[in-house]
DNA sequence: ATCGTTAGTTCCGAAGTTCCGAACTATGGG
DNA sequence: CCCATAGTTCGGAACTTCGGAACTAACGAT
């Protein structure tokens, strides 16, 4: 198994950004660990709405997540831990993950 | 030649304007569109930043902002005349087309 | 009217990306 | 050591993107 890499802050870039979130299932996962205590592993997670996804999408989605820059994955035993960079991508692109994800927001809301 | 498709504004799904953006060419037309004037032809801008754009390519990138719902497109003789739905779309989410455009400026900021 | 020019679209093949099942690797427990 | 669990990698099918060539549509000049 290869490391996982990791951008330096400086090194993101907008368009991984947006492209790790134009997908309404990294999105959604995405937003999970930004506010469920920015921890999360991967299979506790294995459904986004009422889809299951597969652990092999799921790995993938984790590393598109990870190398744009916008979540921390660390090994922990036989799991592995993920916190979101949220600080430091919002201290570099201000205003931009609280955009899109209250644009996400907007579009499940019923009264939208 | 098929009639030109425009979503309503409440029809505008986030991770299209995500995915239309993610892509810098398309983020340089856009901005483009959006500051200059609102308006602008296909091959006034045929370039983007020293990169020369083919026609057909252009053509599908204007289409891709035209289904977002970023961009309104009207045949105008033997042109096109494009402006920005940036006041709709704001309306609808607002502060992401700011968040995006000024995170792309950072990115090609010598300072960031 | 018809020709030429300019603006943009469509078609289609090559190249690239995404999806997901199956096989694999790594870690920890009994 | 063997098993279970967590995640990764591989590989093929389906989808998307890119760009050149052929096409269409509007306008002006003759």
């Amino acid at each position: 198994m290869r490391p996982l890499f990791h951008p330096a802050i400086e090194d993101v870039r907008p368009e991984a950004i947006l492209h790790a979130l134009a997908d309404p299932a990294r999105a959604a996962i995405f937003a999970r660990i930004a506010t469920a205590g920015c921890v999360e592993a991967c299979t506790v997670l294995s459904t986004v709405g009422d889809r299951v996804i597969p652990k092999s999408s799921l790995s993938s989605h984790f590393k598109v997540l990870r190398e744009a820059g916008l979540i921390r994955s660390e090994r922990r035993g036989v799991e592995m831990r993920n916190e979101s960079r949220c600080a430091e991508v919002d201290a570099r692109f201000p205003g931009l993950l609280a955009a899109i994800m209250s644009a996400y927001a907007v579009r499940s809301d019923p009264a939208a």
